[in-house]
Order: C-alpha cells, then structure tokens, then sequence
DNA sequence: ATTTTGACGACGT
DNA sequence: GACGTCGCCAAAA
C-alpha cells in the first residue's frame, strides 16, 4: 500500500459500489472522485485492480459510449461480456444496448 | 532522466 | 457528424 494507492483506492471504492445490473464510466468516477478529467487514471487504477486484494468489478466500467473498451484486459475475449450479460444487461458488438437504463452515476445515486 | 503509451473524455476543426 | 488534438497523471521502456 503506498499513499498513492488513496486515489486509485478510491477508485476501488466507488467501483464495488455499482450495484447488481449497471455500469457507470471512467469519467463519471473520476469526476466523483474529483479528478474531472483524469478518466484515463481510472483506467489505469482499474488495470492495476488485478493487483488488488479486494475484487473490484471492472467488468461494469465502461467507456462513456458503452463500449467495452477494456474487454481484451480480461480473460478470454468476451468474459467481461459474459459477466454483465448474466446481470440482465444487453450487449451487442461490445457496445451496452439501453446505457441509460443501466447507466449507473455515483454522483448522483450516491449522497 | 526523457519519451511513449494508455480500460478516457472534452473540445476544436 | 466524423476526425484530430489536447489534457490528465502514472507506469513501463
């Protein structure tokens, strides 16, 4: 654990937090976070998340189109994919089908 | 120590 | 609206 870890820990944090069935983005947690615009840190945190004890569900971090950017960081090629199907969400050509239903913001689910 | 790159996003052209 | 550029910060080469 290093002090640097706080903000990646952080990361962590919030992205055990998304519930059951939806996603949320890079920069939404970033801007969480209060790092506005330092997405890619949240990418790169999610990387290093296989470092980690805790498991983090990086499989319902996408990018902001609903693509599943990060797809090939996992797994085979479409484990991640198969994760969040099980959970009721739609998927078609790694991009997330109905975003808005399942888009999950913890800026404003969480006080 | 410097350069390149990266699970992104916003803005400019 | 597609494409290009910049910003942001950290790790690997």
């Amino acid at each position: 654990m290093k002090e640097s870890d706080n903000f990646f820990e952080r990361v962590y944090h919030v992205a055990r937090l998304i519930p059951f069935g939806r996603v949320t983005n890079y920069g939404s947690i970033a801007r969480y976070l209060g790092a506005a615009r330092s997405a890619r840190m949240v990418g790169w945190a999610m990387n290093n998340s296989h470092n980690q004890t805790a498991e983090v569900p990086a499989h319902r971090v996408v990018n902001k189109k609903g693509l599943l950017t990060g797809k090939h960081h996992f797994e085979g090629t479409n484990l991640m994919q198969q994760l969040l199907e099980s959970e009721g969400i739609v998927i078609i050509e790694n991009q997330i089908q109905d975003l808005e239903k399942v888009f999950w913001d913890p800026m404003k689910e969480l006080p």
